[in-house]
DNA sequence: ATGGTCGACCTTCGA
């Protein structure tokens, strides 16, 4: 099993889109699927639903109504309980694996970092303010993590950082998930020990999204789209990616999520 | 310039 693929999705409901997984493992062939947004209960996770899926391996953080995260997994897991409470609000906004490779061990880290509301203004816009502080304290927390290596962080950061991570650089400057603080924050996060493994592959004067909102009519047409959900590595995997895909096609399946899937294929 | 659409859940909030 030397190629991992690596996917990582928000599905925006776990039990709303359950069947939608079939669809994403015929046309990734993913060994690893990180899910956000599961917006379940742990104790309602729906893990009989999920068996024919042939992914035994599972762990999952959830609680009722908002975020969520899961890993699906085909290669042995186990929850690393590393990290603090981001922000200390009790969120579920974040669970780390330790993958059991023949090669060693992997340490997978899956994120959903809060949206930060509509004002990018921290005194009017609390929420902003949050979004604000959890990537400072991630940031912090990584660039702590002295001799971090095979070590993949993937995740809806919810912030597009790159020009050609927007459909309008210029349009979208006072846009939260686009602005100068968010972009300065994310990026510092992750110089913080990673590289960014997909736009490893993508020229930075490329378009590339992985978000289109509920709210344009014919989301295809508009391509208003924003790059918000991401694949990191510690850079001694540099060597070993392969490929990445973005799932485009997904945003069109029956009552599909606003993201679509993202994966990485590296040989570890 | 504005409003546009979803999901969860109890009527409005978060995205």
């Amino acid at each position: 099993m030397p190629l991992l693929r690596v996917a990582t999705w928000n599905i925006n409901s776990l039990r709303l889109r359950i069947g939608l997984l079939d669809r994403l493992v015929e046309a990734l062939r993913p060994d690893v699927i990180c899910l956000q947004e599961t917006k379940v209960p742990d104790e309602l996770f729906p893990a009989e639903a999920l068996r024919p899926l042939e992914f035994p391996h599972t762990v999952f953080r959830g609680m009722k109504g908002y975020n969520g995260v899961a890993i699906l997994s085909r290669v042995p897991l186990a929850v690393h309980e590393i990290a603090p409470d981001w922000c200390g609000k009790g969120d579920c906004r974040h669970i780390a694996a330790t993958l059991r490779t023949p090669r060693g061990p992997l340490e997978l880290h899956n994120f959903y970092v809060p949206a930060g509301g509509d004002v990018p203004d921290r005194a009017e816009n609390p929420k902003y303010g949050h979004k604000l502080d959890f990537i400072a304290e991630t940031r912090l927390w990584f660039a702590a993590r002295t001799g971090l290596a095979r070590s993949i962080l993937v995740g809806d950061l919810n912030i597009a950082p790159l020009e050609n991570d927007v459909w309008s650089h210029r349009q979208l400057l006072d846009v939260v998930s686009h602005t100068p603080a968010e972009v300065a924050g994310l990026t510092a996060w992750m110089q913080a020990g990673f590289i960014d493994a997909v736009r490893h592959f993508v020229p930075a004067d490329q378009k590339l999204y992985s978000w289109w909102s509920y709210r344009n009519r014919d989301w295809r047409q508009s391509d208003r789209g924003r790059r918000l959900d991401h694949i990191w590595v510690t850079p001694d995997l540099k060597p070993a990616l392969k490929s990445q895909a973005i799932l485009k096609d997904a945003r069109d399946w029956p009552q599909g999520s606003d993201h679509v899937p993202v994966c990485v294929e590296m040989r570890v």
